[in-house]
DNA sequence: TGCCAGGCCGGGT
DNA sequence: ACCCGGCATGGC
């Protein structure tokens, strides 16, 4: 499946951003969210000179969900915006590095444990902004993983995940291109509610009514 | 015009 | 241990 997604989408160069923050911000921002909208509340953070998890703890909640407004559920991400940056001040000195070396078990957990932050982000920022090898899965992960018969109606997101860490070598470059492809191939023929045309899996089995 | 988007939480069974 | 409503903007 990685090596036909390759062929037909290319490398796809993730996590969108500029630097490490960034990243972590944007996988709050990105919540059940079209990442065209949490581009333009990236953009209002990034003139704002608030582009930083140091300037979120530094900024008052109403006035960063304002900055945030565009990616939508705003309140709620401001909330979890600051618990995130004032978690990682209190916790570790604000220093993301102190948290990634405690390793990818501990450093998993400490996240888990931070009010606004699930399975799916937690992974997102372990991989992407701290390069260890979580797999991430997200909607579109499960609903082609059950479109094309790979996992049944009830795999939960740890069973999604060990389905691809089990296949695969704990390779952090890899599964971040791997999760960056589903993705690509979601946005393109995997959608909810809406068929799959010109599916480049089209070759594995399918079931349209998934 | 309604449905959807790179989830997660809190309250209720 | 699940199930569900709420959160909310912008694109198609």
């Amino acid at each position: 499946m990685y090596d036909l997604l390759l062929g037909a989408f290319g490398p796809q160069h993730w996590w969108p951003s500029r630097t490490r923050d960034e990243t972590v911000i944007g996988a709050v921002l990105t919540q059940n969210t079209a990442w065209t909208n949490v581009e333009r509340a990236i953009e209002a953070l990034r003139r704002a000179n608030r582009l930083a998890l140091a300037g979120i703890d530094a900024t008052p909640e109403d006035r960063l969900a304002e900055l945030i407004r565009p990616a939508g559920t705003y309140r709620v991400k401001a909330r979890r915006l600051k618990s995130l940056a004032g978690w990682l001040g209190s916790r570790f000195g604000g220093d993301l590095d102190a948290l990634f070396a405690t390793g990818l078990a501990a450093a998993r957990r400490e996240l888990l444990g931070v009010s606004g932050i699930g399975p799916e982000t937690a992974d997102a920022i372990l991989l992407y902004a701290g390069k260890l090898p979580t797999f991430v899965v997200d909607a579109y992960t499960q609903r082609i993983l059950r479109r094309h018969l790979l996992s049944g109606a009830d795999s939960d997101y740890e069973r999604s995940k060990a389905l691809f860490e089990g296949a695969l070598s704990p390779d952090g470059a890899l599964y971040g291109e791997y999760h960056a492809l589903l993705v690509e191939l979601g946005k393109r023929h995997c959608r909810k509610n809406a068929q799959c045309e010109r599916c480049p899996l089209a070759g594995l089995d399918h079931d349209a009514d998934l």
